[in-house]
DNA sequence: ATTGGGACCTGCTCGC
DNA sequence: TGCGAGCAGGTCCCAA
């Protein structure tokens, strides 16, 4: 999915669009990805007015005047598109919000496993909040809860990166990534870090997030993520090694190799992560 | 407690 | 050109 700094560039996105707009009613094709049920949903969102657009870890949070939040999920290639009425229309598009003025908000998802739980009120957010770890770019996310953390697991380092009990928002490609910089190999345990290389990589990960935002996401391919406007991001033109198998790594030359890692593709340089 | 695998779905790319 | 294998940014569930 989009992970936290495509997320982030989405409620961006939305914040200046859609806010101030109406939900008239709500159409769509596949009942499953519509929380708790479609028909709750549409008469939740019908006539309520969208008053901010936040963010929890990978999901963006819609909310509504009547107390109501819209979370999305977004997995692997979910989009939130925000079109005229007169648009053309998308790929892939299995929900849509028609709003007033003659705006429409789509929800787009190939692979049809994201989904949009509405929820009544903050109190319910909760519950969607619950197993989810500190936002990285927030102060929870200190050194020292970081240490503690790391420090009580001897999985793959990579592997408790993208655990969003861990850290919230963190996903393969900027665990890749922080790992390059941080220069550790994504295999190590977790417990195995010295108190530099945990310094090190808490600041990366900070960083590689950081720089997602700033370059509004990574695009790697079709059918993938895309800001609000369906414009792609530009962080995938900054990768250091994710997708680079067999390709020179840029600090050193050698060549960035691929392995498979808990089940995920995991891209690093062999000379430079140590 | 941790891992490995499959499931959820669909489409694209690559090698033969 | 055609076909099957492998791949995909996420998460959940189950068995070992």
């Amino acid at each position: 999915m989009p992970e936290l700094p495509e997320v982030e560039t989405i409620r961006r996105g939305l914040e200046k669009r859609i806010v101030g707009l109406t939900i008239q009613k709500v159409s769509y094709d596949t009942p499953k990805m519509l929380r708790p049920n479609p028909e709750k949903l549409a008469k939740g969102v019908k006539e309520a007015k969208i008053v901010k657009v936040g963010r929890r870890a990978k999901m963006p949070l819609v909310f509504l005047d009547n107390q109501g939040i819209l979370a999305f999920h977004l997995k692997l290639n979910g989009q939130l598109l925000v079109r005229r009425a007169s648009d053309p229309p998308d790929k892939y598009v299995h929900l849509t919000f028609f709003l007033d003025r003659g705006w429409e908000l789509r929800f787009a998802e190939l692979r049809k496993f994201g989904w949009v739980k509405l929820v009544k009120n903050k109190e319910e957010l909760k519950v969607l909040d619950g197993d989810l770890g500190p936002e990285p770019l927030g102060d929870d996310f200190s050194l020292k809860y970081f240490q503690k953390v790391l420090g009580k697991t001897a999985r793959a380092i990579k592997i408790v990166l993208m655990d969003q009990k861990i850290i919230a928002g963190v996903g393969n490609i900027y665990a890749a990534e922080a790992l390059f910089y941080a220069g550790i190999d994504p295999q190590r345990p977790a417990k195995g870090l010295t108190e530099e290389e945990v310094k090190r990589l808490h600041q990366k990960v900070i960083w590689v997030l950081k720089q997602g935002i700033k370059y509004e996401g990574a695009t790697d391919r079709d059918a993938a993520y895309r800001q609000v406007t369906g414009e792609p991001g530009h962080y995938q033109e900054h990768f250091a090694v994710y997708a680079k198998a067999g390709e020179k790594c840029h600090k050193c030359g050698g060549k960035v190799k691929r392995i498979n890692l808990g089940g995920r593709g995991t891209y690093f340089c062999p000379k430079c992560q140590k």
